[in-house]
DNA sequence: TTGTACGCGTTATCAG
DNA sequence: CTGATAACGCGTACAA
């Protein structure tokens, strides 16, 4: 590797001991005005920048916060990567990434290395495959603290940060409702992830606030891809079980659906209305544009690290929090009832 | 922090000396099996682990590369990164993840906090308004080795990963060409890239080869995002001179094409022909189905990873290599000539 | 076969 | 005001 310049190196080049350069560096009173000078002249010189692995070792702190993302295809994790990192560099800390794949072994295996690394505590948000509770448990035990986000634990008692599900669901399910469309379906997320569960309630509760009927038939699982989507969707026009209007589980699932409609010769949103929900950059793209419930995924990697870092440097640590970020509704052509008035 | 077990604590346990533990630990012959097999025991009760902090300031081997890409909201670079994890997790290497968000002055920022925390070496893609040359060959200068991919320096001399943007640039356009279109155009990328020059001449020997009209109107700028691609094509559309089909830089300029071209009544391949660039997933959301050069990301990550490390391992490091990767036109119905034949 | 001593780069403590 | 020393955790050369 690269040679650095040392104290040693500083203190040698001035006939000094590194204790008072590195006291100078600190800029402390109790050196003299002049070696101060010198010393930090002479470290300008030789591109003096202090050794970050030998102050971990001394700090006994590895300034490293680990983290576990199920995938990296979509937008929405990364978009809450870049949140993270914008306020790991602005405390210091390396931010170490690790991709479960969706898999719960996976994930076993990312948080024993984030362990080995010393991180100092992890954001991490669950595969849909379910939890690993007992692991999550045993490291805040250990002193790790761990926070979730956006899909989180049931579980175990640690600080959470999500979007308001329930209450999104239900407005957008409202949204539909005030439009005009009476029988309205879901298509819902894997039942194991909180989401999923969280948007379903919002959307029973819409449906029964406003006295429309539900049956067993209303609610489809429809997972998380677009795939599903299309096949729930198919799955309706071959049992010509046709609903004017859908709340689905998120965006992918909203675009399947709308490609079945599509291949089925109906339309968006004239035969079928969609609600989607993440706002992927897709949904403005799509024809119809797609109405979405847009995430603030950025917002939600800052505050995630955030909350951990109050974690890590708080003595005692504070109490846990959740807290639930505002979501949007973006209103677009895919949930207009043409039908109407 | 936690509090890890160290070799002194195993040592106290067993009321012998750090360095017999070490020696233990690390399977040597020179020490009794007895013993041996005493300290493996006591370290798997402590849970022992090294200590990668200390390993690193002993080696003088902060095991860390770097990385700095342009952005994060197109699925391009988190794929790349992807298989970049998936590398430097084999080889016990961490990585910095840092992000230029396309700005010259960021990326500077970036490369300095990525010396300054001593990384072995750093993979780039460089923004689209420009390369910070000079700071890419002092850097390389000083022994931190860069390997460029995707968007490489044209005047630095390193390693570099890209992908045959010239011959699928090339291919595409044939592809056009042989469906029969004729009055063909191209809107390129950011003239300051490479990869913008290499499909622009790919798409210009192209037409030469096969003898049609090239003038000063059949290329035009429209950069990298979708807003660009639509304002292109609108000015098309308003100086009524539209293309039977158009080669575009990226997909988002296709995507903005897209747009403006339903916008404007027209239809796609119908009036206007489209073919992409980079597959991104959207590809294959949008109607008609667009026809885009799939690029190989996660292969992409993986090279330019291993790459890197090759420069930093071996001594004295190789010379430098670029590996061309391959690319895939997938042809869809937004290229298809419906008046032929 | 095992223990002692040292160095990696830094800061804190204590003595001068 | 400044210097010597110890400590963080590890591996290793050298001594026993």
């Amino acid at each position: 590797m690269k040679r650095y310049s040392t104290l040693k190196d500083i203190a040698n080049a001035l006939n000094i001991s590194t204790a008072t350069v590195s006291r100078a560096l600190a800029d402390r009173c109790d050196v003299n005005q002049e070696t101060k000078k010198l010393v930090q002249e002479e470290a300008k010189r030789q591109n003096y920048k202090p050794n970050p692995i030998a102050l971990r070792l001394q700090n006994k702190r590895s300034k490293t916060i680990g983290l576990v993302v199920p995938e990296f295809k979509s937008s929405f994790f990364p978009m809450v990567i870049a949140g993270i990192q914008k306020v790991m560099d602005e405390s210091g800390f390396q931010l170490l990434i690790t991709e479960s794949q969706e898999s719960m072994e996976v994930e076993r295996r990312n948080l024993k290395l984030l362990e080995n690394n010393m991180v100092e505590g992890i954001l991490i948000s669950i595969t849909r495959e379910g939890e690993n509770t007992n692991l999550y448990q045993e490291l805040i035990d250990c002193g790790i603290p761990l926070v979730f986000f956006n899909r989180v634990s049931s579980k175990v008692i640690a600080s959470k940060v999500v979007i308001d599900d329930y209450k999104r669901a239900f407005f957008a399910t409202e949204h539909l409702i005030y439009s005009g469309f009476k029988k309205i379906y879901h298509f819902s997320g894997p039942e194991i992830l909180m989401v999923s569960k969280e948007r379903k309630k919002g959307f029973l509760d819409a449906m029964k606030k406003h006295h429309l009927e539900v049956t067993d038939k209303s609610v489809l699982t429809a997972g998380v891809f677009m795939d599903k989507g299309f096949s729930a969707m198919q799955l309706l026009i071959d049992k010509n079980d046709i609903p004017e209007a859908i709340f689905c589980f998120n965006d992918p699932t909203a675009l399947g659906a709308l490609k079945a409609i599509k291949e089925a010769g109906l339309k968006c949103p004239d035969d079928v209305a969609l609600v989607g929900f993440s706002e992927t950059e897709i949904a403005q793209l799509v024809d119809p544009l797609l109405t979405s419930v847009e995430q603030p995924t950025f917002e939600m990697g800052e505050t995630a690290a955030r909350l951990l870092l109050k974690q890590i440097n708080q003595t005692p640590p504070p109490e846990v929090e959740t807290v639930c970020l505002l979501a949007k509704l973006n209103i677009r052509k895919s949930s207009i009832n043409t039908h109407k008035g």
